[in-house]
DNA sequence: GTTCTTGTGTGACTTAGGTTACCGAATTTC
DNA sequence: GAAATTCGGTAACCTAAGTCACACAAGAAC
């Protein structure tokens, strides 16, 4: 597979030097990529597929933070590999995956000959960092239609304008309740923003 | 000043360089260190004093995210610093505050050079991330006699046994109204977790 | 002292959204 | 095909928490 595409800013020699120490991996849809309580002994890079993020809480609740895709790298992999600390989030793939795991002791190595890879790795938190901070937004500053509005954006940003998913599953992303989801729903169809069907919703593009 | 009690885990010949590079800055209490859509010219390190961060909502809205202290850093202000990005999120001095000012340009050769910053820079990206995280935990998960008991916690933490602060202020970093919040302290008052006095709460520690 | 300002307490009311309890329609399994 | 399962729609209801209105107490300003 050639990486160049897939991290443009990468040099020919870092490429290679990475695909020389990591191995790729492959996951399967609904593979669990990392669980909470889970330590890292590898960084993730994302070669194909998207992966999804959770946040879980105490009581089995979850709540969707964002998708990996093609290009980007695990935030958390890579501090909480670099710190040897465990994982406080769950990922999922939701496609077939494949990834380049590179392990955590070449992590400083990396950082110090590549200035590229340094930049990667910063621009990898602050990406993931403003992706948190407006979760934040959403739930701190949003009403329930103004979470799912959002939510849908996102949705159809990542996985494009026609998304298969369940009324239910919307609910437990968003922690709220199916009944919820289905009457708000229907509120945004009537708005014309959305068309429902059973599995899915498309998005009306005007 | 001695920088090497505040960051035991810094080489003297690191600390002599960041003093050369860097320059004390001093803030009175109430300054705004940082408003968004600023852009920074410096990274700061917290030496002295207390400095409260929030979010800001598209109307005015506010949400406290956590306190920086001595011997922390600004995640954002290494990140957005390092990649010359607007910030967002507000930030401001509780008491007088003096900060050492790194300014960008040392970032990369700083990184490159003294492996401690590079753990410290990694470890401030992860422990501040992690903070996110339990601020979603709060929004998301828990309703808000339970954030309000997870706010004051934190403040405890940070401020001490005994917090100066009124319900209105409560309820702005909460982004709740004064009244929730006056019924809600009630309720824990009735339950022995704490005292009222005007402006004033205590934890009642057993 | 009196007045003014700021902080707190409380009851009445409203509303978003969670819960319960159905039902019917679409799919899958047999 | 029939039966079972999954998904979505809807009405009735409940509750947390936001809003409105007002009263009062502690300090600050005069």
């Amino acid at each position: 597979m050639n990486l160049q595409p897939i991290f443009p800013r990468f040099s020919p020699e870092l490429i290679k030097h990475l695909v020389e120490i990591g191995q790729v991996v492959k996951f399967e849809e609904g593979d669990m990529l990392m669980r909470p309580g889970q330590y890292f002994k590898n960084s993730l890079l994302i070669l194909e597929g998207q992966v999804k993020l959770y946040r879980d809480g105490d009581n089995g609740e979850e709540f969707f933070l964002y998708y990996l895709e093609k290009g980007n790298a695990c935030a958390l992999s890579m501090i909480c590999a670099a710190k040897n600390e465990a994982s406080v989030i769950k990922a999922t793939a939701i496609t077939r995956v494949m990834a380049l795991a590179i392990p955590i002791q070449h992590m400083d190595e990396l950082m110090k000959n590549h200035v590229q890879w340094y930049y990667f790795v910063l621009e990898t938190y602050r990406k993931r960092f403003n992706e948190l901070l407006e979760v934040i937004d959403q739930v701190a500053f949003h009403s329930m239609d103004e979470k799912l509005e959002f939510y849908l954006k996102r949705q159809f940003e990542s996985l494009g304008n026609r998304i298969m998913i369940t009324h239910q599953q919307i609910a437990d992303d968003l922690n709220s309740s199916r009944e919820v989801i289905s009457r708000l729903l229907k509120k945004m169809e009537a708005r014309k923003r959305i068309v429902i069907s059973r599995n899915e919703i498309t998005r009306v593009t005007i």
